[in-house]
DNA sequence: CGTCACTTTGAAAGCTTTCAATAGGAGTGG
DNA sequence: CCACTCCTATTGAAAGCTTTCAAAGTGACG
């Protein structure tokens, strides 16, 4: 059963002992055993709608996760990095539609499976509420981002997103194509391309590949972003008084 | 602990017995004997950053829950209706502000009580992973609004979502300011104000008080909100080629 | 019945999109 | 190893939708 001190006690990445092996289970290890399947970019591997009977663990590779209107317009609801799980939050269908953005390499467990693996262990059980927690705070950020921020900042939050995710140094690697970039920031590509045109003629950013760039002024990126951006969370909450309404 | 057999099998509100008094547990149950508290309209119920020692019970009327940018740009990232349970997604801190929309009947347990209680019961843990996981479906579906979807279509997706929620015959109330449904929308009160008089001046909606509208022609609402909104999953996922792309 | 806050409406401005063309890279084949 | 082709990205110009700024209207409340 749910440990009910854990809830609090975690939060974000899974800190890992010090010093030696492992010894803490991980959501991971439902997976043990799984054979290692491949996809090569552009492959699915569900669609929205199917019956989300199994959960994915994405050894290598980015995702892309989207929905589609009627009319073809998609959005994509995010991008899955290694070391991720996917398909925890369905009930019994999938909300997206999961393609590879790379190629990719993941295992699979049954859903079944999965949650019995969970059960054995308090500590995955509040792993696995961190975890729904971590992508409700994450679709929340975007919420923010689609509704109320400009194209420049949106780009600018994608870029310091991805850096907080796996940036090296002060580079970025940004496998997908403007035109996934636009459909996860609600813009078009020509905007996203503008914009990093834009940000680049101010020294912002440089492009070191087609692919990668560096954010030469992350100090300025992230006054432009404007918020947080899933970084570490620097200062403890202002203080606020806790006024009991009536 | 989980069930390994629960987590698919129920979906949205929790199914009711029939005929006699409810013997299953809900997630309400933590709440029993908590003291009533009231909120007049406009006060706050909790902030974003605070600590989230807690978890409410909406009893009677609307609440907003918001995100703020620095500069002051407010995103709502939903309307909380009676019936519905609040911080549950929390980590330590509290992702948004929750506000009274209207005047406001709540009770309070801490987030140990609460999550002791639902660990008594596998029918409540998985009722605790469903929440989550239609929490997270409304957030997807939000994230397609904002980045997707134009002005008209934003307001009737509202319209009809609320129908969902809380219609009665084909009326809906709207206690909410068209500025909050401006910032819940990634729109501007004026742009709303645009829309629900556009839609009123064809006649698909008609104003029967100032916050109260009946949605005259459904059906021509829902083809313009383009998408299931939220409603009986009507049709069963259309089949889909596999047309592996490369 | 007056005041205040919210809503509606109008007109102009602005940001992003749309449409179109050019440029750039990656992969392929000679 | 270079030329060719295709696809993606960039850039330009015009259009469009939403926003901004402003003013008038409406309803709630004291």
């Amino acid at each position: 059963m749910y440990s009910q001190t854990t809830i609090s006690l975690t939060r974000g990445a899974v800190p890992s002992p010090i010093g030696r092996a492992d010894p803490r289970p991980t959501l991971k290890d439902g997976f043990g055993g799984q054979p290692v399947e491949s996809l090569s970019a552009g492959e699915a591997l569900f669609w929205e709608g199917d019956e989300a009977s199994q959960i994915f663990d994405l050894l290598e590779g980015v995702l892309r996760v989207y929905k589609i209107l009627p009319d073809g317009r998609r959005a994509i609801m995010g991008f899955v990095y290694p070391g991720e799980v996917l398909g925890v939050s369905f009930q019994h269908r999938s909300l997206f539609t999961a393609e590879a953005v790379t190629a990719v390499k993941i295992r699979r467990v049954s859903r079944g499976r999965f949650l019995s693996v969970v059960n054995e262990s308090p500590d995955l059980q509040s792993q696995l509420v961190t975890l729904l927690c971590d992508k409700m705070s994450a679709a929340h950020e975007q919420m923010l981002l689609l509704g109320r921020k400009s194209a420049e900042e949106r780009v600018v939050s994608f870029l310091i997103a991805v850096y907080g995710k796996c940036g090296e140094g002060a580079e970025i690697e940004l496998p997908m194509s403007r035109l996934d970039m636009a459909d996860y920031l609600g813009l078009t590509m020509e905007t996203v391309s503008r914009m990093m045109t834009s940000l680049a003629r101010r020294g912002l950013i440089h492009a070191t590949g087609r692919h990668r760039i560096a954010l030469s002024k992350l100090g300025a990126l992230r006054d432009i972003a404007g918020r947080d951006q899933g970084e570490a969370d620097a200062e403890p909450a202002p203080a606020r008084r806790a006024v009991w309404p009536n």
